[in-house]
DNA sequence: CGTCGTATTGAGGAGGCTCAACTAAGGTGG
DNA sequence: CCACCTTAGTTGAGCCTCCTCAATACGACG
């Protein structure tokens, strides 16, 4: 994958295939953005920012793998989307970070500042539209999510997050494998996915029973077999 | 209220109060938009656009309400959220809609083609930026439906969801009370919050046993105990 | 007053949650 | 290199909530 700033999503407005992603931002908008950008480094565990503080700058993910979370007044949390290489975070409501954004593992961001940020998209008025063709995306993404949620079988929700996390792969890093990289906790997966963790360590090891998937280490999963996977993501 | 064009969220980068919208958009970007949009007159139970056409229009909401909901491949749907006047829709991924949106009632909406308002963009800096500050704000509404969908207890949804329609009807009509307007059916609520509408039902009629809300006709909710209401939305 | 769509209520069963014990893996210091 | 400790993950028993299926009530409209 190049480096340097870098947005990818489904187009907004031209026609696209479903589902796959590309790189919206061209060579000149990722050179000016790398311009205005500062570099951060965030070690695994470490916080990107947190949820109600002032929001002064917008991240592109470069490198890592980012949980963005809202922390749920009893202590507890809710995940609410997992980020990767080309993701954008950061987006505010009213000034204010909206939820808080933890490194699963050590990460690179660029931090840019919205004032800044706000002057290129005077300047250069595609390179908002990128934004908001992203942001537009996440929305959907978010949607989707909503979607699974609502759902109430665990090995359905199971089956849909490992079926996406292989499609994200081949996103990001080309062609997609059996192989599925997963590179949160078991504790993440079952927040996201609105189950405890005891039920999503069942389930899976049902799915491995079964043999749809094996999981040979806990940051692996692997699928055995695809369209008994398919049948539980979408039963219909 | 004003008539003609308009988009309500919480400004992206200002400093604002959390949950108070505002009107985003200039006297005079609401003329321009009254200028290049057409204006469409929904029927109750039309719909706006379906799920996979070619997205040529984004849609501003001038009255009415409108379910935006995906077709589950089963024939079932699933609600994705209740729009309501000052609300975007039809934003796209590749060209199509990702949803399909149909009238609870009858609705008047803006129809602005894409092409003709990415031109306006290229004019008007700003006014892309309300439009991504408003998709920004639903993004974050989205998350706040996800956080809800992942709890389990149905009274807390119900709670959760009689509050942000009547937190919603002060962003549009004026100051809340305790009235609150449901235009949508039992049936769509219950999709919405990911229950049945057996659940759904029985709920309602358990907080109206325990004198925290009435439901004076299908229509229409009314509080009357704000504090116990409060509390089964967020426990704690 | 009858009909159709919407909403409510009832009985029974399944799936996921809670609580709790236990195992595996990773990290640290001696 | 191993003993120890901490964190992450698995497994088991029992309960509770919500779902399913089915019957009934309500209400709008002709």
């Amino acid at each position: 994958m190049a480096h340097g700033p870098s947005i990818r999503a489904v187009p907004f407005d031209h026609l696209w295939p479903a589902g796959l992603a590309t790189e919206l931002l061209s060579d000149r908008q990722r050179e000016h953005l790398a311009g205005i950008a500062t570099v951060r480094l965030i070690p695994a565990r470490a916080h990107v920012y947190r949820e109600g503080e002032r929001a002064e700058c917008v991240y592109l993910i470069s490198r890592g793998v980012i949980k963005s979370y809202r922390e749920l007044r009893n202590g507890r949390q809710q995940v609410v989307a997992f980020m990767f290489p080309s993701d954008v975070i950061g987006l505010a409501v009213g000034g204010h970070y909206v939820n808080s954004t933890q490194a699963l593992m050590a990460s690179t961001v660029y931090c840019l500042r919205v004032d800044v940020l706000k002057e290129s998209f005077r300047e250069d008025f595609a390179l908002q539209f990128q934004f908001l063709s992203k942001v537009a995306h996440e929305l959907r993404e978010s949607q989707r999510q909503m979607i699974g949620l609502a759902r109430r079988d665990a090995s359905g929700k199971l089956a849909t997050f490992l079926e996406r996390m292989q499609s994200n792969k081949a996103m990001h890093d080309g062609p997609a494998t059996d192989a599925i990289w997963l590179p949160m906790n078991r504790s993440d997966i079952a927040n996201y996915l609105g189950l405890t963790q005891e039920t999503l360590s069942r389930t899976a090891a049902r799915l491995k029973r079964q043999g749809i998937v094996t999981f040979p280490d806990r940051h692996h999963a692997q699928i055995l077999d695809r369209a008994r996977l398919r049948k539980l993501a979408d039963p219909f």
